[in-house]
Parts: structure tokens; C-alpha cells; sequence
DNA sequence: TATTGTTATACTCTATAACTATA
DNA sequence: TATAGTTATAGAGTATAACAATA
């Protein structure tokens, strides 16, 4: 612990107006990503390869395709893909029937390696969620997948 | 609409694990997090920016008190309140009792800015919070607290 | 010697714009 | 012409290391 007192005030009537919880919900993600990117720094491969390789895992995508599901732009996704097929992690196979595409899916290295990215990747929430009781959990679950919904907006 | 159904299962006994849970928070907050930073690019100062002027709201900080706050290094937060000051936000004052320290205060076109900021800053996430219903709302209040909490450890 | 803060430098991730190849 | 993907370039934000000033 600090010297410093940081004082959470908690008001359920307060956060039930949108404004006022918007507030407080992105102070809270941005501060809480950043000490995942943080924490995370002793990975293999960055949040964002994690996340395409996690959708690979469901099945072979193009480049395009993937740039949409994480919402980042083409160019982006082309530098993820790189790293990860450099590092044999991912496979890329001309599409069939179009010749501009190209379809990328998990190698059996990346699937490997994503699984046991898994426990390192997530040691630091882990912890954190671990010591919570089931009813926090509870609502971090159901939060997660509310702030997955609206992400996908 | 795409071709790719994004299957987003949800199980409640499966979250109550800790590592499961983790995974999905974690990617959740990094994805809206990256939302929410792309968004709000239309706004005037930074998220960093804008969390450390909210400090100071609440009190004049040293530098390294800020730093520690948000988590970042001690470069990290000289460059964010260098943009502040420069921008008429902060003030800096030499610490009376030693002079190594430089207290740093938000001005009042600083409290002004804040102020209006907020509205802006919070605008994509508050839209996507307000069609939720009370109960929604109140589990990602919750979530934002106990996130907040364990960002803090 | 230790601490506060700054400067120098580099890394990561992202974006836009321009380009190539294919449809 | 339009689309898929790449390359070039730049910007934001962060970190570590080295430094200056003060305690």
C-alpha cells in the first residue's frame, strides 16, 4: 500500500445515470488495461496476436475478416499476422477462389502455445479475481460480457 | 452485417473459475479499452491527460504522487503534465519545504475544461450505457469498483 | 548516498495514405 | 473501378537509462 489515501466513493444511485457511470466505467478499463499491458510484458506474444490467434482457434479467417472482429484497421492486422506466422504460429494458404485473399489459420505450435499462454497471460487478473468472493465474479462475468457487447457496436 | 457469427457464449458456473474469468475480462477490457481510446479521438487532451487533471480536481499532487496513481513511470507523467501546463491546465509550484518537489494544481481553465471534457470523453461509452437497463447498469458499476480496486494492488 | 524530476532514446501499437495485385 | 492486402510513414503513449538538483 501508499501513503496516499485514494478515496473510491461508491453511490449505486449516482452510477445509475449513464453519464456519471460512463465516467467512472472508462477510468476504470483504461486503468485496468493499462496494468494488464503492463503486467503482461514477460509474454511471448502482445494482447492483440492473443486476441487473433484466439479466433483462429475457431477457425481459418482472412486478414480482413479478423481486422473487423478486433476493430482495428487492415494494416494493423498485417503486422499482427506477420509476427505470428514468422513465428510459425499462424499459416497462410491462398483462398481457393479468390486470388487477393488469403486465409490464416492457427498451426498446431500456435494452438500450443496459446494454451499455455492462457494461465501466463491472465496471472495478474487471475490473482486479483481469485481472492474475490463468488458474487464479485459474478458480476465481473456479466460485465465482461456487457463490455463485449457494446464494444461490438 | 458480416458472413462470421460471432458466438459469444456465456456461462456463469464455467466464469466462477478464476482463470476463465480472467481470460474474458481481460479481453473484454482490452477491446473496449481500444474503443474507447480511438472514440475519443476527437477530444482535446488525453485519456492520461484528462485522469490526471482529475486528480488534481481533488488536490494538488507531486509529480511522483500522480505517477504512482496512474501506474506510470515517472517520465511518463512528466510528459503528460508538461502538455497540461503548456496548455494552461496546471500550474507548478516549487514545494515550500523542499526543493526537489514541484506541486502541481489544476487551474481554473483546467477545472473548466475538465468539466466539459467529460461529456465528450464519455460520450461513445454513455450512449452504449443508457440503453442498458438498471440492472445492467448497476453490475458494470460494480465491475468499475472492483476493477478499480484491483488496478489499485 | 538517496530522492525528485527531466532529458535522451527506443519500443509497441495504432492509424492514414499510397501502392500492388486481383476481381 | 472496386477490393484484399502490403508497404511507408507518422503519431501517441509507454519504458529504461542517464543526468541534474536537492536533501
Amino acid at each position: 500500500m501508499t501513503g496516499i489515501p485514494i478515496q473510491q466513493t461508491w453511490d449505486p444511485t449516482e452510477h445509475a445515470r449513464p453519464d456519471v457511470l460512463a465516467i467512472d466505467l472508462r477510468i476504470a478499463i483504461m486503468r485496468t488495461s493499462r496494468r494488464l499491458r503492463t503486467e503482461a510484458s514477460g509474454d511471448f506474444i502482445s494482447p492483440g496476436q492473443y486476441a487473433a490467434l484466439t479466433h483462429l482457434q475457431k477457425g481459418s479467417r482472412t486478414l480482413r475478416e479478423l481486422a473487423r472482429l478486433e476493430n482495428v484497421q487492415a494494416p494493423s492486422m498485417t503486422r499482427i499476422i506477420n509476427s505470428l506466422t514468422e513465428q510459425g504460429l499462424v499459416a497462410r494458404t491462398g483462398h481457393p477462389d479468390d486470388g487477393r485473399q488469403v486465409l490464416l489459420s492457427i498451426t498446431p505450435a500456435g494452438e500450443t502455445l496459446i494454451e499455455e499462454a492462457r494461465s501466463h497471460r491472465t496471472a495478474w487478473l487471475a490473482q486479483r479475481v481469485a481472492v474475490l468472493n463468488d458474487e464479485d465474479r459474478l458480476v465481473l462475468s456479466r460485465a465482461a460480457q456487457l463490455m463485449l457487447d457494446m464494444s461490438a457496436t
